[in-house]
DNA sequence: CCATGTTAGTCAATACATTGACTGTATGCC
DNA sequence: GGCATACAGTCAATGTATTGACTAACATGG
């Protein structure tokens, strides 16, 4: 019996927190953190090259660290920038092939944790959380 | 219509960090952070200073990470350190009068701020939301 | 009494995340 | 054409968060 009550608000910050602490040791043998495998993942799932704008918003991040994390992934060898000719202020990012056989390795890594997270609670549960997620950010977003 | 679906896991993650901007303009009249916020906030509720380790196990974080934070804190004049007697490991942290005042100051805003989140969202989804979060993170917090 | 193990706190290194300020490129309107 | 505006990317400063390594103090069982 937590001793305690949460706020929704808190609640969710702590719960990032920790679901980040977790996620970490899945990707520790790969030398990633959670915050770059959403990037690798992301760019894999974008089928093409992103700029570095375009990550951010998807991700909803600032550009600023946008500009980090890609070095950071760049100086890892798992992804690269190249200019793009048809607009000189963008940079063109895509996966290295060794950042690619990174994500396929890791992706069924990933997706079988979040397959197992709440297995106290009940299915319906956690789909209607991430639903509401969903709405909840979309409500913060135009604001 | 999101042209990307958002598992459960970056959901949340993407949603703390969503919080947490939208929460920042609410305390930046104050001078105080979100994260500031949540902890002098708790140590109001305790009624009574806490030691740094037990304010980093109720929030959640590393004692290391409470440290820094109550440094912070200690340098904008909200809370203060005392020596324990009774064991001279432990410092036992507690508001100053200044702290105090302005969680008292903050607290409605802060409330106010929560009610209004989800204006979109029913009531109920809200409460099952804060439910859900609560039994992840008591799962997450044995693992 | 003392050896062992646990707990409280700190420091250092690194990563993530924000804002503000800035450069350079593109776009659109007159 | 040229000016205003918006957008892409970077740098710097600050705060949050982690782990690892360490010291000091307490607690327990020989």
């Amino acid at each position: 019996m937590p001793d305690h009550e949460r706020d929704l608000v808190s609640g969710v910050i702590q719960l990032a927190n920790l679901l980040t602490r977790r996620l970490a040791p899945i990707f520790e043998r790969a030398k990633v953190t959670p915050q770059q495998w959403s990037i690798l993942a992301a760019l894999e799932d974008s089928e093409s090259s992103m700029t570095l704008a375009g990550l951010a918003r998807k991700l909803m991040v600032s550009k600023q660290n946008m500009t980090g994390m890609i070095a950071r992934l760049e100086q890892l060898g798992l992804a690269e920038r190249n200019e793009d000719p048809k607009d000189l202020r963008s940079s063109r990012v895509q996966l290295t092939r060794r950042g690619r056989a990174l994500v396929e390795k890791l992706r069924p890594l990933y997706e079988d944790w979040c397959g197992k997270l709440g297995h106290d609670v009940p299915e319906r549960e956690i789909a209607a959380l991430t639903r509401t997620v969903d709405r909840l950010i979309s409500e913060l977003e135009q604001g």
